[in-house]
DNA sequence: CATGTTATCTAAGCGTTGTTCAGATGGATC
DNA sequence: GATCCATCTGAACAACGCTTAGATAACATG
């Protein structure tokens, strides 16, 4: 007879796959991105290196459905911020906002979800049907009115969606610290620049 | 008597540390960033994989000295397009062109780039003072005029950088391929975007 | 010129990683 | 109860970043 195990798991472990997309999130929040080895997940997770292998094809597989996870999560960050307002410029700054709010909440889940992009040059499929990037550019068609033509549309889609990862990724440099604090806060700055962006200075020009 | 070596190199390399960072960006020319190990490196440049260490600290502050050259031919690109327009909003659209097709051009390089900067949260110093940052800088200083705020500067300054890099890191996508052909090619959607993002709407209006 | 110092390089090795493969396990099906 | 098959383990491989001990040669000092 052994001792009771810490954790008695039986032989076939019943929902793995799961359980390793939730230990590669625990890893990145604790530990960042840098440590996120498929062996590191196997550990965490209480299974053996090559246990993964049944559930993913390779680490990059896995780290996609980390990902998946991560655009969906940043859709509902989106979707509550779309309809905490009523006017259509501030819904588009809170918009903006909340994108980068989410990336500087989840560093390491927003660097998983970008590199996966990147790899395959490409945002997910989800996106373009019902997902985040869809609900920027709904918001902005309606802003728009019925005078806008569909490239105009998908352009200053594309445009918003530009600014938002290169403020994403950048809003965290020490550089920009003294203008925050100047400015009153993260939030604050985050404002001010989407204002300076002027996303829909086109669309004001006539 | 040995046969003639295919490159009789002295035992001291003369100049290893320049060697390693020319071989470093052969590598990621030629097989990309997933392909630079300190290793690859050293075999490149013919000595052993343990040399590199006693001309950089660890293979991060190697990929530093990478990006650092970058940054200088980054320099140069922006250099070159600021001069090739005499329009205030023709120069900072060709900037921002300028911007975006060196990161096209050199997608291993830029990854590099930007990779280090996000390890240190910070873009290198180096630009503050005369770099790619600070000409972006002075050329929407020189569109504003004198009445600009320096905040306002420092803002818009922000904003169109992270509007570059967004759209560097992002108009490789394949979701955008129908629509750049439809505006006529992969400049023409670079101009189309950041006409979108109207970096001095903020100025246009007062 | 001989000598000692120092920078540079190599060889070997440690611990880790991603991945594969033969074999052990056990739930499901007949 | 025997068989099948998805699932998991253990052991192994090559490659990685990095360290250490020792070889080599340039250079300075006498």
């Amino acid at each position: 007879m052994t001792l009771a195990q810490p954790e008695a798991r039986p032989y076939h472990h019943g929902d793995l796959s799961r359980a390793l997309v939730e230990a590669a999130r625990r890893i990145l929040e604790t530990e960042g991105p840098a440590a996120l080895s498929l062996r590191a997940v196997a550990r965490e997770a209480g299974v053996s290196p090559a246990a993964p292998y049944h559930h993913f094809k390779d680490k990059g597989q896995l780290l996609d459905a980390v990902a998946h996870e991560g655009w969906v999560a940043l859709d509902a960050a989106l979707m509550k911020a779309r309809q905490d307002s009523d006017d259509d410029r501030r819904r588009m700054t809170n918009l903006g906002v909340a994108y980068v709010t989410f990336a500087r909440d989840n560093p390491a889940l927003y660097r998983v979800m970008y590199d996966c992009s990147r790899d395959k040059d490409a945002l997910p499929d989800q996106m373009k049907e019902e997902g985040a990037y869809c609900q920027v550019r709904n918001t902005i068609a309606h802003a728009a009115g019925d005078g806008v033509s569909e490239i105009d549309l998908e352009l200053a889609t594309i445009a918003a969606w530009c600014a938002g990862h290169g403020l994403a990724e950048m809003s965290g440099f020490k550089q920009f610290e003294s203008l925050k604090t100047l400015l009153g806060g993260e939030e604050a700055f985050l404002k001010a620049v989407f204002d300076h962006l002027g996303m829909f200075a086109k669309f004001d020009r006539g």
